[in-house]
RNA sequence: GGCGCCGUAGCCAAGUGGUAAGGCAGUGGACUGCAAAUCCGCCAUGCGUCGGUUCGACUCCGACCGGCGCCU
């Protein structure tokens, strides 16, 4: 039997980092990323990656684990977690995960179904075709092969009908399967200064153009293809449109602001609705005795097994 | 001081006599192998103010207020 998995979360920039560093300097930690963009190498500033003091202090799993074109999957870093926590515990240290993406938590504590191999030749052929026709064509066909996924939308719509062509099955039945990873019991830190976000937000936008945001961007935009993944982290596409002189600096800045805020505003709805809140506790780094909180969860695991 | 144009939600903006398009922002939500992605719902009892004409006015008329431009 063992503890639940420590698990930090919270809306980008709220300080999760400063509550992952506090704990690794009284306990001997490992931290595993659960970030959907930091995966990627070579975009550092923008992704808000931990520093090279940081990542010299504490061990790090799950940074810079992809290449900007990869294709990578929550079901990916789900496996690479599991191995990480296992490594981690293997060798007396405790795992901690911390991260934003709520779609990775999850592939971690209710593992996605197990699904048939497709042909990637095909894939990227089926892939080629789809993307010429509109987008309401890719409905009507999800509605026809996979009706249940058909109110989502484009992303879902394709994966279904991928799913659905290549492999003859259907995306919900497969999911109805469930998987075959075991199960990573966890329990959850949720950082979120409240109201008060929105500011930092703006703040840090500003920061990491003062650290070279724009700069690095010049250099990826050499020789990184505008299709590569790691393009779609919020703010590189407008820093890119200001580096290539189609958008000032002014109205990048506000761009960048409000997608941020958008996105803090979708993980915070996440957490709310997906995470299973008698496993979470809510502290913000503002309130009085944070840090004895972040203590206070730390150990409220150390009697308890699952 | 005179003349002209304009004044519609936090912002941009259509409507020009029949009961307020759309976009942005905001907000609530969805989410089972691209998730910092993708998608969905909500969001002006009111159109600068007051008065008039009309069965009916954001739409027409008048005055006033505010902005812009031109003229003196």
């Amino acid at each position: 039997m063992s503890e639940r998995v420590r698990v930090i979360c919270g809306p980008t920039a709220a300080g999760k980092t400063a509550a992952a560093l506090q704990l690794a300097a009284r306990h001997p930690v490992t931290i595993i990323s659960a970030d959907s963009r930091q995966i990627y190498r070579r975009f550092d500033i923008g992704t808000a990656k931990p520093g090279l003091g940081e990542l010299a202090a504490v061990p790090h799993v799950g940074v810079d684990v992809a290449d900007p074109m990869d294709r990578w999957s929550a079901w990916q870093w789900a496996a690479l977690a599991r191995e990480a926590i296992a490594d981690a515990i293997s060798r007396q240290r405790t795992p901690v995960v911390v991260g934003g993406t709520g779609f990775y938590l999850r592939a971690l504590t209710e593992p996605l179904a197990s699904l048939p191999p497709l042909d990637e030749a095909r894939r990227d052929q089926l892939g080629a075709w789809l993307d010429a026709q509109p987008r309401e064509l890719w409905r009507a066909w999800c509605q026809r092969l996979d009706p249940g996924r058909a109110a989502l939308g484009p992303v879902q719509w394709r994966r279904a009908i991928e799913t659905a062509l290549l492999t003859g099955v259907r995306l919900s039945t497969l999911h109805e399967g469930g998987g075959e990873a075991s199960r990573v019991p966890v329990r959850y830190l949720l950082v979120d200064p409240g109201a008060p976000l929105a500011d930092h937000i703006a703040q840090r936008v500003v920061t990491m153009l003062d650290a070279g945001w724009a700069e690095e961007v010049e250099q990826l935009r050499l020789d990184v293809p505008a299709e590569a993944r790691a393009w779609l982290a919020t703010g590189y596409g407008e820093v890119l449109a200001h580096v290539e002189g189609r958008m000032s600096r002014a109205d990048m800045i506000t761009r960048v602001t409000v997608r941020t805020r958008q996105y803090a505003k979708r993980q915070r709805t996440w957490f709310r609705h997906q995470l299973d809140q008698t496993l979470v506790t809510a502290v913000s780094p503002y309130e009085e005795g944070f840090l004895e909180r972040v203590n206070a969860w730390w150990r409220a695991h150390d009697e308890e097994t699952v």
